[in-house]
RNA sequence: GCCCGGGUGGCGCAACUGGCAGCGCAACCGAUUUGUAAUCGGUAGGUUAGGGGUUCGAGUCCCCUCUCGGGCUCCA
């Protein structure tokens, strides 16, 4: 039954959501009519809400060019103020594919829709194929701003064509609009590709190629710390790490599955003595041979082998992002082998907790859990064994329930041997980024022959969990440099503390300050360069050095120093001991200071 | 990979319609010896990403390549 046609929505009345979602669908609308007045062979895709603004997709005669945006802009503003209300019509599906012959992706769009009647909206003479979902009139669509010209393929497949699509940003008010905008800014400030150039913490080099980074001194010393860290709390939880090659013949990916599945999103092969060699794409492989080396026992089990291994991904070069989207990483990654689904269970409920723990210590918060599952409608990328992944699917989501966790199901996004568990953080550029992912794995220890022997004496097949916990160095280093915009928590910091003599001849006793702190096998350096003390205030603390410790004569005297936090102002003189002490403690608990979080401390 | 937009000393930027490549910071040298976010003066540094073309003349216009950014697709 069709919904009353002309009636009028009291837009206050509506939840804050579905206020925006009518706004910013109605300025689509809005956009494509002034599209259509700018070019009258517009071809029209689709025009949603977004969760910022809106975009409309266009099949055009011409490129956009950025002018393009402010003539649309300044013809929807002309409509705007015309308040022309919207107006909805029911009409039979025959009536519509006669109406939109001329617009063939309507048409996809109606070749998908049931028989019966369907709907569309007109405002100042502009009509759309549409299922609802407006403000009154053209007048009520809010603050918007047009900011951006894309490329998008039809309805998402790269087997479609290439649409043009505009991007608008659009609020309630102004005022929203600015905070938005305000909000984008702080955001590219944030931005670890800018801090991390500031901060020297990575660099890339032409030639040394695009998606291959290279880790600066402070950068290393920030993945040393890391590596060290988690290495120990998976030693302490049983893990053992190994170290294999970055390299393997074509057999072992054929026996994987990658060598057929995966090779466009490989290295090409290199060609030695008629052997084709591949550098590895993921550690899993790698890990299975030294388990397959030998007949283990299911008292050996589970299996833990874990490595900070380096893998390389021919990542599609449209798609490299600074730090979090390269081509070759370091992924802090563990194979766990199991006698059976109650151990695996046991085994992820471990690996979820030690993520817990893991983020917390870093002070992540911002994070959630996803149930990636198959999609058995896609029999090209997913092995077709319902049962195998509805077992799989069942197992994690039990286990995320047992340990109390949020998560989410999503469809289509497992690996294609298994299920898996994706915790997806969210960037300084707000979006959701997956760092980290829990599998299960029945495929590959069956296309390995992998064997154990039970307590029957019979052979039985493991079962793998293949788990990161702080996910690629790369892709935590971008975000944890976001996080804490550049300022580290002491431990992590490359440099901990700088020591500041106020004139030269403070220089040996700022050194030798150094000296005691550096004992304790803290970071420290001396700023003995030529400038005021208050050059050399301003430049650690743009390079966002934990502590200061200005010496002048009074210190010497006292063998003190005056402290200066990060973020912060004159603390006082403390004796050096003192000083020692408190940046131990700090440094050995992991403590999130000083200041981490600038927004967080007032 | 595809669509759009960029690439100018180490970094951030300037150079109107084609007409002598400039500024700030950093670097280096000198002076200064400083008490909690920038001391003063000087010097050096660029084949304007690379290649080709148009032109009397190209940072500027055209073509190709590389690379970066925003999207799409993909992904840790």
């Amino acid at each position: 039954m069709p919904e009353p046609m002309d009636s009028h929505v009291d837009l206050a009345s509506l939840p804050k959501d579905e206020r925006l979602a009518r706004m910013r669908h109605s300025a689509a609308h809005v956009l494509a009519e002034a599209m259509l007045d700018l070019m009258p062979d517009a071809e029209l895709g689709i025009g949603p809400p977004i969760d910022t603004g809106f975009y409309y997709d266009f099949r055009l005669p011409r490129s956009l060019v950025p002018e393009d945006l402010e003539w649309l802009e300044n013809r929807m503003r002309e409509s705007v103020a015309g308040k022309h209300p919207y107006q909805m019509e029911s009409i039979t599906k025959p009536e519509a594919v006669e109406r939109w012959k001329d617009q063939p992706f309507k048409l996809d769009l109606l070749s998908e829709l049931e028989e019966g009647n369907v709907t569309q909206c007109t405002h100042a003479g502009f009509t759309d194929l549409c299922r609802g979902g407006h403000v009154n009139n053209t007048g009520e669509i809010g603050a918007f701003k047009l900011t951006s010209i894309a490329g998008a393929y039809w309805r998402g497949s790269e087997k479609n064509p290439q649409l043009q699509r505009v991007y608008g940003a659009l609020f309630e008010t102004p005022e929203e609009l600015a905070g938005y905008e305000h909000q984008l800014e702080e955001a590219r400030r944030r931005d670890h590709r800018r801090i991390g150039r500031e901060l020297e913490i990575f660099d890339v080099y032409e030639e040394i190629g695009p998606g291959h980074i290279v880790w600066l001194p402070n950068g290393a010393t920030i993945r040393r710390e890391l590596s060290r860290w988690i290495e120990d709390l998976e030693i302490e939880r049983g893990y053992q790490h190994v170290h294999t090659p970055v390299v393997g013949k074509a057999e072992l990916y054929k026996i994987s599955g990658h060598y057929y599945h995966f090779q466009n999103e490989m290295y090409p092969p290199m060609e030695r003595d008629e052997e084709e060699y591949f550098l590895r794409p993921m550690n899993c492989p790698h890990h299975i041979m030294i388990f397959r080396s030998g007949l283990h026992s299911y008292r050996e089990l589970p299996m833990r082998i874990a490595e900070l291994g380096d893998m390389h991904r021919w990542e599609k070069s449209g798609a490299l992002t600074g730090m979090s989207r390269v081509r070759i990483m370091t992924l802090n990654d563990a194979h766990i082998f199991c006698a059976d689904t109650e151990m695996v269970e046991q085994e992820v409920e471990g690996v979820l907790r030690l993520m817990e723990e893991v983020y917390r210590s870093l002070g992540l918060t911002k994070y959630s859990y996803r149930l990636s599952k198959w999609d058995p409608d896609d029999k090209e990328k997913y092995a077709d064994n319902p049962p195998m992944w509805e077992k799989g699917e069942d197992l994690l989501r039990r286990v995320l329930q047992r340990v109390g966790l949020d998560f989410y199901e999503a469809v289509g996004e497992a690996a294609f041997y298994g299920p898996k568990i994706d915790v997806e953080f969210e960037t300084a550029a707000g979006k959701a980024e997956a760092l980290v992912t829990v599998q299960v794995d029945f495929h590959l220890p069956n296309q390995f022959d992998l064997e154990y022997v039970g307590e029957d004496g019979e052979r039985h097949q493991p079962i793998m969990v293949h788990r990161g916990i702080i996910s690629t160095m790369e892709r935590m280093v971008a975000l944890l440099i976001e996080e804490y915009e550049g300022n580290f928590p002491l431990w992590l910091a490359p440099v901990q503390a700088v020591v500041i003599p106020i004139a030269d001849r403070h220089i040996n006793y700022a050194n030798e300050v150094a000296a005691r702190l550096r004992k304790e096998k803290l970071r420290v350096n001396v700023d003995a360069r030529n400038e005021r003390m208050n050059g050399k205030i301003r430049d650690a603390q743009l390079k966002k050095v934990p502590y200061m410790l200005v010496v002048g004569d009074r210190e010497a005297e006292a063998q003190a120093a005056a402290v200066r936090v990060r973020g912060g102002g004159d603390m006082g003189a403390k004796p050096v001991e003192e000083i020692t002490a408190l940046l131990v403690s700090q440094r050995d608990s992991k403590a999130l200071e000083p200041h981490v979080f600038p927004e967080r401390s007032a």
